[in-house]
DNA sequence: TTGCGTTATTGTATAAATTACACTTAGTGT
DNA sequence: ACACTAAGTGTAATTTATACAATAACGCAA
């Protein structure tokens, strides 16, 4: 760190990765760019970060301005930094993912300037992206993944109540495996953080489910002894 | 993104958490400021992100800047960019953290220019840091911590050869916490990437342990599937 | 109302991993 | 040869993970 600071001629950008849950697949937000670099490719959204203004607060700007939504889980997960990643000039991206619920009652309004039309797209089936984007989405999918086993993201994922089978089916999506039905609920279960309803599923064809939500002060509680060892 | 860039009027910087393991003590590696802002104070390693250097490259260059010495695993570990973290103007700092053997036989020769002294810390009894580099040494921590469980960074931080003995005092380190010395051994051996060698320890005034090393491509080898999932 | 189709729900036996725990051995130095 | 120090080692108990399939509940249509 040098005292008289020369200035990096530069642009500092945020760029997310946005997870939604629906209709049994894991899906992220994409935007379809409307000019040069890139016109007509599917891009992650994302946008600068302001002169006076924190990367922090950058992300729930940017994200706000593209999807509508506010006070969502964000997290950072790596910057990328290369000198010819853009071919305009040099930016440099810190990629946040978010996780939200698809099915809430708003609906995902992109910003207009910004891009032709946004959707939700199956992660499964993601055809190559602009920049380096794909390689963005990559490493921000392996962080979901990993941190799925030690923290309570699937939650943010689901509606507020939910099945023991849409979660597994959540967990299969995020890890792309089968899980066993009987030992997963189990677990689950064993944990003690999720309450069960006097509730059940709706309007389907077949036995209903009960209905499950998560409980977040439980989980706080019976995980404050971990996370103590997190922070000390 | 947008197509035409404007400048962000600010400055990238790297700063590093260096850990080192030294005399059965975890170490990093600190320099004492010799101009305002926080002048005296003592900070992490860092420095600035040239125009047309990508940032794992400046970390690498920095680091050998610092150090002397190259090829070091390093790996990001966040962004920091809160508008007022350096009291000169806007600086947002991508932090890396390095392994380092301290007992190498190259001394660790930081740049005079840019601080009065460097010198090894232990962790355990760091003073406030200059910005907001305690922050940042914490955060690293923890991801250190964490990762040592499923990446072998406890090899970078030993000798070559090394004791039993010594790699359970590192983890208890790093950890903060004691450990059974029957079942690290048995667990550590378990996983089958220690080669013990023909060799024993000298020097030392009381029974002389077993040497062992750590076997990359036996690691490589066991953990392959694993990492697969992680890339796929 | 009966039967069919679909999904929900539940338990047990086995294997693997983790934990708790203390004495003997080998070498050094006096 | 004695004392000191750290090295080295095994077993039983507990917990956790895995493999595996039959029955119950409900909607729907005949």
């Amino acid at each position: 760190m040098e005292e008289n600071l020369p200035k990096f001629e530069s642009a500092i950008s945020i760029d997310c990765v946005i997870f939604g849950f629906d209709a049994g697949e894991l899906k992220i937000l994409l935007i379809e760019r409307s000019a040069d670099p890139f016109k007509d490719w599917y891009a992650l959204p994302g946008n600068l970060v302001k002169q006076d203004e924190g990367i922090e607060e950058a992300a729930g700007r940017i994200l706000h301005e593209l999807t509508g939504l506010n006070d969502l889980h964000m997290e950072q997960f790596h910057t990328f930094g290369e000198v010819n990643r853009h071919p305009s000039g040099r930016v440099i991206t810190v990629a946040y993912y978010a996780l939200i619920r698809i099915n809430s009652q708003k609906e995902v309004k992109p910003l207009i300037e910004f891009a032709k039309k946004a959707f939700w797209h199956p992660v499964s089936e993601l055809p190559k992206l602009a920049f380096d984007h794909s390689d963005i989405f990559k490493t921000g999918f392996n962080k979901v993944r990993r941190r799925l086993h030690y923290q309570p993201i699937a939650y943010e994922l689901l509606p507020e109540k939910f099945t023991l089978t849409q979660l597994q089916q959540l967990y299969e999506a995020i890890l792309n495996k089968k899980l066993d039905k009987r030992n997963f609920r189990k677990k689950m279960l064993s944990y003690g953080f999720l309450k069960e309803l006097d509730e059940k599923q709706k309007n389907v064809s077949f036995r209903a489910a009960k209905l499950y939500k998560f409980d977040r002060r439980k989980y706080a509680k019976i995980f404050q002894n971990d996370l103590n060892i997190e922070e000390s």
